[in-house]
Formats: structure tokens, C-alpha cells, sequence
DNA sequence: AAGCATGGCAACCGCCGTCGC
DNA sequence: TGCGACGGCGGTTGCCATGCT
């Protein structure tokens, strides 16, 4: 069953590249394009398959390839971008220009998974400081105003109460992160974990966050380097393409990462949701970019 | 200097999703 | 609706360079 790997198909050579190879490629793709790769390397007198075509094309001799060994913060950004986005190595590769997804696995193998375990020592002082977090987001009961209502779904997924339709314009994102302001009062100083925070903006409109402390933990460094890049994309962010939420039992990241879980989603300004987060009680020093 | 081990990286393989017929 | 062609993706392989003994 199944189709035969392309490159199977008599007389098709493998293995490296020549220049010779590349330069017909290169001239090839230039002068028309890369339509179709399969019937490509025939019309232009390459014996290689089109996948082979396409690979080369794509992760060599592509004109926007940047090559050169990876900077800092280059490294940085994979590691982050990974914590974020798994084996993804094609989108990681779309928020590094001129990286390939390629070159990137294969720098992620060669050293950052080394250095990530080698740093595991680091992992352990995040936990304490989300540790320190949470305790922060304890403290801030007794001294914090906000309205709490109760989560009526059991599976932990956002209610339709909380998941509300009326959204604001992207246009209108900055405004409103400079305006909002948490509701008046909150009926319970005790940590319940089936307890939302109601956030009122300027129009004086809902805006529900559970305050489930675990919750709140997720929101670390990793949301708010994914949400700057987000908004560094300046597009519409498809959901599925974004690692938050993690589990549609993150209320918070569910109410974070969407706006109001309508089909028309929208990315908030993220100076709204670290408004937000610091009003709710996260931690001010975060988040460190 | 030779042999072996290891690392880095280009390229391949096979699966999956999408699209057109 | 089913099927094949195709592109895209992630995992893996294998070659080559370098380091070590």
C-alpha cells in the first residue's frame, strides 16, 4: 500500500548536491518559478527527484537563507520558542527569518537540548520563583478588589458566561489596556479555586479570569514571549497555531489567549494582558523578556 | 601517524493534510 | 465520495570533519 518514494524511480541520483546541480536549480527556479516541484527537475534537466529539488531549494539555496552560525539570543529565541511550541520546527522557523526549519532541528539536536538539560538546575529556580508567584497571588486576597463568581463547568473549560462575544477592535486594544480597571469589590478573601476574577473595562464591560492560583502559573514567561511574537506578527493568529492554552481546563490562558473564545478571534495588545495579569495579581517583576 | 569516537549537518524517508478530478 | 498527486513536515540516516587516544 502507499506510493512509492519518489526518489525510488531509475536513475534518479541522491546525495549531495554538486554546484553544477545547484547552479541549474538556481538559474531554473529564478527564471520560472517553482510551481510544481515534481515536474520541475525534469524540465530542467536535473536528475533528482522534486522532493530532493524542493529540500535543496528550500533549505540551501533559497536567496533569504541566512547562514552562519546561530547568535545568542538566536538560541535563546529557539529555546523559547520550543518551551512554547514543541518539535514544531517549521513554525519555529517562520518567527526566525531565514532560518530553516531544517537548521533549526538540527541545531536544537546538536546543542540546545544539551544545554537545556545541562541547565536543568535553572528549571528548578523558575519553579521557585513561580512558587513565589503563587504566593504573591495569595497575598494580593486580602488587599485586591474584584468581584468573584462561581465556574459552573465541571471539566474546567471556560462557561459560556465567561466566554463572552462582545469584542473590542484591534485598534481599540491599547486604549483599553490603559484604562482597565478590576470591579469594586470581592466577597471573599479566601483562595477557592472554583472562584473568577470579574475585570471590568472602560465600557464598563465583563470580563471574567478564573482565579484558580495553578492557573495563574501557567502564565509565565513562555505566554508572554509566545504573545510578543504574536503581536510582532502583526496578523491574526490562527488558535491552533498557538501553544495557549494548553488544555481547555486553563481557564485563564483560555481567556488570555482568545478573545472571549468567539470565531472571530483577536489578538489583545499585550500591554492589555499584562495590565490585566499585574491587576489580577501576578507578579510585577514578570514578565522578563 | 593511525585508528576510533564523536559531533555537525545535509539529505532522505515516510507519513499526513490538502486539493483537484 | 474516493482516489491519486503533491507539498509540507518531523524523524532519521549517513557522510564528513574534528578531536582524542
Amino acid at each position: 500500500m502507499g506510493r512509492a518514494p519518489c526518489c525510488d524511480k531509475m536513475g534518479l541520483k541522491k546525495g549531495p548536491w554538486s554546484s553544477e546541480e545547484d547552479q541549474i536549480l538556481i538559474s531554473y527556479v529564478q527564471k520560472y518559478g517553482h510551481g510544481n516541484w515534481r515536474a520541475l527537475p525534469k524540465q530542467a534537466g536535473l536528475l533528482r527527484c522534486g522532493k530532493s529539488c524542493r529540500l535543496r531549494w528550500i533549505n540551501y539555496l533559497r536567496p533569504d537563507i541566512k547562514r552562519g552560525n546561530f547568535s545568542e539570543e538566536d538560541e535563546e529565541s529557539i529555546i523559547k520558542l520550543h518551551e512554547m511550541l514543541g518539535n514544531r520546527w517549521s513554525a519555529i522557523a517562520a518567527r526566525l527569518p531565514g532560518r530553516t526549519d531544517n537548521e533549526i532541528k538540527n541545531v536544537w539536536h546538536t546543542h540546545l537540548k544539551k544545554r537545556i538539560n545541562k541547565n536543568s538546575d535553572d528549571i528548578i529556580c523558575k519553579k521557585k520563583k513561580s512558587d513565589s508567584k503563587k504566593e504573591f497571588s495569595q497575598k494580593r486576597h486580602s488587599t485586591c478588589s474584584s468581584t468573584t463568581t462561581n465556574v459552573t463547568d465541571q471539566s474546567g473549560a471556560p462557561t459560556s458566561s465567561s466566554m463572552q462575544s462582545s469584542q473590542p477592535s484591534s485598534s481599540d486594544l491599547s486604549s483599553v489596556a490603559e484604562t482597565t480597571s478590576f470591579a469594586a469589590e470581592e466577597s471573599n478573601n479566601n483562595v477557592d479555586d472554583n472562584k473568577v476574577v470579574v475585570v471590568k473595562d472602560e465600557n464598563n464591560m465583563e470580563r471574567q479570569f478564573s482565579e484558580i492560583s495553578s492557573n495563574f502559573l501557567e502564565i509565565d514567561e513562555s505566554f508572554w514571549s509566545e504573545a510578543l511574537s504574536v503581536e510582532n506578527s502583526n496578523t491574526t493568529y490562527d488558535p491552533s497555531e498557538f501553544s495557549y492554552p494548553f488544555s481547555s481546563s486553563s481557564i485563564n490562558s483560555v481567556e488570555l489567549a482568545y478573545d472571549y473564545g468567539t470565531n472571530d478571534t483577536i489578538v489583545h495588545d499585550m500591554d492589555f494582558w499584562y495590565d490585566v495579569f499585574v491587576k489580577a495579581g501576578g507578579s510585577p517583576e514578570l514578565p522578563e523578556f
